[in-house]
DNA sequence: CATTTTGTGTCAAACGCTTGACATAAAGAA
DNA sequence: TTCTTTATGTCAAGCGTTTGACACAAAATG
């Protein structure tokens, strides 16, 4: 109700709108009484400018839309805290989307994002064809897949991450190895650790199979069956590259119960090393990526496109094996 | 750049800028014809109203600011999951910040929502004063602590889960117990399920013993130190309460490392019932809140504040035990 | 003393949209 | 025929800011 506005704020101080929108924007020229007469009139009134105005005239929110698959997995959970974090301190707010990897949705939320003159979108899901998001001639970011060549994207090594996964399982005697990945049919770089899964398994001469989840990589409740599936259909299986630490825990769990003995008669190495994964028993061994370097990547190329600044398509962090238990 | 307006469609469509925007808002008598001819203009131009506009003179935004501790926290990922999915069902878009329970940046997220004029705020952190909440003149929803007696407030039922835990364990046989909680300065609901358990214990005359967090009590990285400590100084415990399932974790971690075989040796109970309570090993038995449905509450209930209708203050939903492998 | 700098004011346009007031005209109903 | 309903248009104000143009005066500088 209150809605104080700056005229408010000027008839207090005994000065104009025009002095008050100088002291909140800092041009111009003005005595310290004034300045001081203005604060305190502020302060009083509890006066807070409103931001609508004011984007709307600059044509500028300092609004950032981040449209992930849902902010309940771990990963996307750890992301989006880190790139809220950054996005803060950068000066931008947050508006976040879970677009469940439904295209429906995201359309719908990409639409509402502009409508919403968002400064710039980063994309942890993508589901629609290109144009759509090149159509909307805003700053965006993408994050594991590369939709256009002036696009930039923020990765880990997934090949690299693949290799380290695969070669470990191999050191430790496993004679024949799984991975269970997201679904190759999306075109997301992080088929690249499939092809480094089969590529090294091959180049080792080491018997591999790979398992795909269903289009949504992100819906845990289907871990447990599809791992349950890959141990019935293949029960000499020595070792499990997962697509996540969250699958790597379905892995565990299912192991536990048949029976399976981990390091001992299967050895698992995750992907991500969200925290859970170091509060898993055993603690996981996994492919560490760099999550907050990613989220803070991320914000970091929206904030210099959003400003014309140059920047670089190609973000491939590197990744690491975090050795823990389970290998 | 392309920054197509009303104005623009209305040029193409050959019609006023009034006629497409009562096209747009339905209002007034439009015919077929003219109606199409403003959609495909619509389409031609790919045109998007200017929702800042349109909030600035709405004097609305149909947008809602949550504020939580950590969206990295398993717990509050799936809220916030919640509370954005039952936010657009409704039509709003939400603002995600995380306070990390800092005062100084819950401060600054309060003013910047304000500034942003959302339409209210859901709160899962609250560090501040009251007044600086009543100030606002906002509709507000607390999760977890009542501010003021006509703030409405979701949580569950806090002293019945903490009964709930509690009996579980003596009921199989714990004679000393222990319970891992928040800080109990915070002024928390969550606090009620420490009384609990001290009453419980009492009334069933078993030992017990208490332990808090840091101040922060979703810091995870503080909860392997916390168990550590709590076994050595009390290495009879034979049951532990866990204030979340993240906790529990630990426990089961550090259990492990030591050999102290769970359920046998100790026995755990955690709290929430996130989905990695049921991925851990040997599985989590926790006291389950219901997060979707205090994620649609609370959406819920800043809606009916929005729109002045009528709210119930005290939403206390019901927890349940969920028996599994732990106890 | 003349000039420049500093401090403040007035005025009005603009951002993109909605809305009310009012006018006009054609189609249908009485 | 007259009245009502339907369909569209014109015009202008307003939402809360920012900003440029311009004016004026006091203080600082030369």
């Amino acid at each position: 109700m209150a809605a104080v506005t700056i005229k408010d704020v000027a008839k207090r101080a005994g000065v104009t709108v025009t002095t008050v929108s100088r002291v909140l924007n800092n041009r111009g020229y003005i005595s310290e009484a004034t300045r001081e007469k203005v604060y305190r009139a502020m302060k009083e009134l509890n006066y807070q400018p409103n931001e609508i105005a004011r984007s709307l005239l600059r044509r500028r929110t300092n609004i950032l839309g981040i449209i992930l698959p849902t902010v309940a997995h771990p990963f996307f959970s750890e992301l989006a805290f880190f790139i809220e974090y950054y996005a803060y301190e950068y000066g931008y707010k947050v508006m976040l989307c879970n677009s469940q990897l439904d295209q429906k949705k995201e359309k719908e939320y990409v639409e509402m994002l502009r409508a919403n003159q968002v400064d710039g979108i980063i994309m942890a899901s993508h589901t629609l064809e290109v144009d759509e998001y090149l159509s909307l001639k805003l700053p965006l970011v993408t994050f594991d897949r590369q939709i256009a060549p002036d696009v930039p994207f923020v990765s880990s090594d997934n090949y690299l991450g693949g290799t380290l996964a695969t070669n470990l399982l191999i050191d430790r005697g496993c004679r024949k190895i799984a991975h269970i990945c997201g679904n190759l049919r999306l075109n997301m770089l992080a088929n690249q650790r499939n092809k480094a899964f089969v590529a090294t398994a091959q180049a080792r001469k080491v018997e591999y199979v790979t398992v795909e989840t269903d289009l949504n990589v992100f819906d845990m409740r289907q871990y447990d069956t599809l791992v349950l599936r890959l141990l019935e259909e293949h029960p000499d299986v020595e070792g499990i590259f997962a697509g996540s630490d969250v699958i790597a825990a379905s892995v565990i769990k299912i192991c536990h119960q048949r029976k399976k003995r981990i390091p001992e008669d299967i050895k698992v190495v995750g992907y991500d090393d969200v925290s859970i994964a170091s509060f898993l028993t055993p603690q996981l061994t996994t492919i560490r990526q760099p999550i907050e370097d990613m989220g803070r990547l991320a914000v970091e190329l929206i904030h210099k496109q959003i400003n014309k600044e140059a920047v670089t398509v190609e973000n491939v962090l590197p990744v690491t094996l975090v050795e823990r238990e389970t290998t």
